[in-house]
RNA sequence: UGGGUUAUGGUGUAACGGUAGCACUACAGAUUUUGAUUCUGUCUGUCUAGGUUCGAAUCCUGGUAACCCAACCA
């Protein structure tokens, strides 16, 4: 089977421009700005950009795109950088619009004296009314026509710093009845007296979007400039600064950012996500942030080919959670060390096993062999899951049951005998009895056929933790798309904390950095919150659950 | 309603005028000391109406639908 993929569409445009020349090398940029925390989306756009400079022998220069003084902050800065770290990538330059502030200042006087801009005392208000609707032209005011050398001299005063905020503005002069309204004389520098992460209180003039993007690409010659769908009608504008200017010609290309189900993207909504408490922060592992699924227990590896399997296209795309689960499980599976835990305990006595008796049993850390083995401490009383046991079997029931048999993994295979009910009918205590000739390994283990397997932890040896487990934040599957509040969706079940869990004792020594199966359950790793003392494990995904679609039937 | 972008199974993505393929999901079966994993199989698709062509998902024309654009945000 020859593995031929195919090209997306970014690939097959950097080739041909390889090919014909148009470029000696590939230069690509990840520009966030420093307001907030990365997410799975930026994932996608990281994997965009860092992964076609790898294929093609390039380079990705990060860069921080801090125009807007008011929103930005060092701290976030150090997150995205954390962040893309983690997921496995390293950036040729590490580089801030900031830095490109007099060269940019530079360009917008070089515009002035072209006759290309000029200085505007409207308000936000008129200046917004002047634009005109998409289906209306807008109108061209008295300052558009202001002399070359006025302009000069009323920019040059913006930067001085003799207007307050908002009172004036500098637009590019270029055509009020556009269609495409960002053509209408947009706004290029605006005045903000506000102290910036990076340049402090040099600057009191700072440059838009549409005035810092293409020319910092320009400056640093990335050679293809990719971003989402929603930068189209920008791109005219891109071009139009590159070409006055007569700067290196960088090109913008659009792709389709990538939804996903039962969550939401927009850094609007996760702040309020994070500000009105419905989750313990950005890194809240229900968070779609990288810092969430990191906090998880979510692989780099697995994000990256979850990126890889979406595809790149420019089409508006609703990708399955399902699909991300899978990524992760497929890895997880080859890798997790296999433990024991029981979450919801019912004691099992054994009851003709010997009282004080303890025995060393052997079980395996993971399906590969070279993952190697552990020994679990068994002994006359252990705790089974609650769910394992029917007091009246269901069909298809292989697990515990009056007078049924099953494995007790790497153990025994036991016969439940009698259980005990409190008054309300609660079940206390399985009572069963062992079969010596089955114990896991020995000859003959395989005498007795039976269908289930169930995990157990020694009574007596086990430790205890607590263990969160997490389930999707929203029960809708587009809950931006829903009517009304996006938060009415929230599903009120997406935390449940299990405050005693036990655990088999070899679990004590887990470390942050560890995955864990536990055996039928899913899988976990430690949390940060965790203490010598005091274990927290996260559920990072479940496992597939064959039984409960059964059971759902 | 002016401009722009996009339409392929439930989801995502290929096929670049020549057999509609791949992955996820779903379903069925086999294996299994995890009802996991693994393996085998099955279902389901070219937005629509015309046209060009020996042949159209692909080219042309007309519809339709979804998304984006009227911050001194990015």
């Amino acid at each position: 089977m020859s593995e031929e993929k195919t090209l997306n569409f970014l690939e097959e445009i950097v080739e041909a421009d390889l090919a014909s020349g148009k470029y000696a090398s590939l230069l690509t940029r990840f520009p966030p700005e420093p307001n907030g925390y990365l997410h799975i989306g930026h994932s996608k756009a990281i994997n965009v950009n860092f992964g076609l400079a790898l294929k093609y022998g390039g380079e990705t220069n990060l860069r921080f795109d801090d125009t807007n003084p008011v929103t930005e902050e060092t701290e976030y800065v150090e997150s995205i950088k954390e962040d893309i770290r983690w997921l496995g990538f390293t950036w040729a330059r590490e580089l801030y619009a900031s830095d490109y502030f007099d060269d940019l200042y530079g360009y917008a006087v070089k515009l002035i004296e072209k006759g290309l801009a000029y200085v505007d005392d409207s308000s936000s208000e008129e200046i917004a009314a002047g634009k005109g609707t998409p289906t209306e032209p807008g109108k061209e005011n008295k300052y558009r026509n202001r002399s070359i050398q006025e302009n000069l001299q009323l920019f040059s005063d913006m930067k001085a710093g003799k207007y307050k905020d908002g009172e004036k503005v500098l637009r590019a002069k270029i055509d009020m009845a556009s269609p495409n309204m960002l053509m209408r004389d947009p706004v290029i520098y605006r005045i903000k007296h506000a102290h910036h992460h990076r340049t402090g209180n040099k600057w009191c003039i700072y440059p838009m979007y549409d005035f810092a993007h293409g020319q910092s690409d320009s400056i640093e010659n990335i050679t293809h400039s990719i971003c989402t769908l929603e930068f189209i009608p920008h791109r005219p504008l891109y071009d139009w600064f590159i070409e006055k200017l007569d700067i290196f010609p960088s090109h913008q290309y659009e792709f389709a950012r990538l939804n996903m189900t039962y969550t939401v993207m927009s850094k609007r909504k996760l702040l309020q996500l994070v500000n009105e408490k419905h989750v313990n922060g950005w890194d809240d592992p229900r968070m779609p942030t990288i810092s969430g699924f990191r906090r998880k227990g979510y692989t780099p590896g697995s994000i990256r080919e979850f990126c890889e399997k979406i595809g790149v296209a420019k089409r508006e795309n609703l990708i399955d959670l399902g699909l991300l689960e899978f990524c992760l499980r497929e890895e997880l599976n080859k890798t997790a060390l296999r433990v024991m835990v029981v979450l919801d305990p019912v004691k099992l006595v054994i009851d003709n096993y010997e009282e004080g008796r303890t025995e060393e049993l052997t079980s395996e850390n993971g399906p590969d062999e070279s993952m190697g083995t552990r020994t679990l401490p068994f002994s006359k009383t252990l705790w089974i899951e609650r769910e394992d046991f029917m007091e009246v079997p269901a069909k298809k029931w292989f697990r515990l049951a009056p007078g049924a048999m099953v494995r007790l993994k790497s153990a025994y295979i036991i016969k439940c005998n009698s259980f005990i009910k409190d008054e309300q009918g609660y079940i206390t205590e399985i009572h069963a009895s062992y079969f010596p000739e089955s114990k896991s390994g020995h000859e003959g283990s395989g005498n007795i056929q039976v269908k289930g397997t169930i995990h157990w932890v020694s009574a007596e040896h086990a430790a205890t933790a607590e263990v969160r487990l997490y389930d999707r934040l929203f029960l809708s599957e587009n809950p931006a798309a829903e009517e009304g509040d996006f938060k009415d969706h929230i599903n009120p079940n997406s935390l449940q904390v299990i405050e005693k869990a036990y655990i088999e004792p070899s679990l004590k020594q887990a470390t942050l950095n560890e995955r864990f199966q536990f055996i039928r359950k899913g899988y976990f790793c430690l949390d940060p919150d965790s203490t010598e003392n005091h274990l927290v494990f996260n559920r990072t995904v479940t496992l597939k659950d064959a039984w409960a679609k059964e059971v759902k039937k």
